[in-house]
DNA sequence: TAGTAGTATTCGGTAGTACAAGGTACCAAG
DNA sequence: CTTGGTACCTTGTACTACCGAATACTACTA
């Protein structure tokens, strides 16, 4: 699938934050962890990105790990501010796609 | 359903494409359509400038017409190019939709 | 021991998109 | 002749995803 970046504005972010929501993590796992799922084209410099706006936002908790497997790790986890932006996200995305989905059936 | 503005990012203009599709019509119109399915903060400013996105993208016939209702109107009618990118937009949507859903269901 | 590959983070710049805000034009009714 | 509804257009801004490059640490290997 190519090109996907324009529609995923707005949603990776809410994809970060499931991930993290689910187990405390960091940047490169959740990198690998997105190409898993299919967001192929997603590099590492997005993640940091949004990473860091989670961080300077308050949403996340950032704890550094030495790791064995090079550099020192960054673990983030959700914290309340965290749990409820989720969950917003999720309200937004059922919500548009409830719309999109019936615009694509010819809604009257 | 408060800002959704992020996450209609390259969703919109698809929306835009599927209702010309659907039906040849102008860009006020559009706009009304779009409110009545529940986009409700979508703004004329937006609308006329995909409109003009896809005009430029050769991806629209526009044709002006008298109104009796205040001035002409501008009908757009998609081409070839424009029905093959609608396509293109569905099969996005639904690889995104997928996607997604299956990292909400805490897909493995 | 030098080189390479994999892991891991950070930063600066770019392009695309929705939106706000403003303006123009035309018609009918009060 | 002013108001309100219809219809269109333009400019500027904020936000976001992406890319390229740099940095750093470890392990393997030629």
């Amino acid at each position: 699938m190519d090109d996907l970046t324009e529609m995923l504005k707005g949603t990776l972010e809410g994809c970060v934050l499931e991930i993290i929501g689910s187990e405390e993590t960091y940047g490169y796992a959740i990198t690998r962890r997105l190409n898993e799922l299919g967001f192929a084209d997603v590099v590492e410099g997005t993640v940091y990105t949004i990473l860091l706006r989670l961080e300077k936002n308050g949403l996340v908790q950032a704890t550094k790990r030495p790791s064995g497997q090079g550099p020192p790790r960054k673990f983030y986890a959700l914290n309340d501010a965290g749990r409820e932006e989720l969950a917003t996200f999720w309200a937004k995305w059922e919500y548009i796609k409830s719309r999109i989905d019936k615009l694509k059936e010819g809604g009257r």
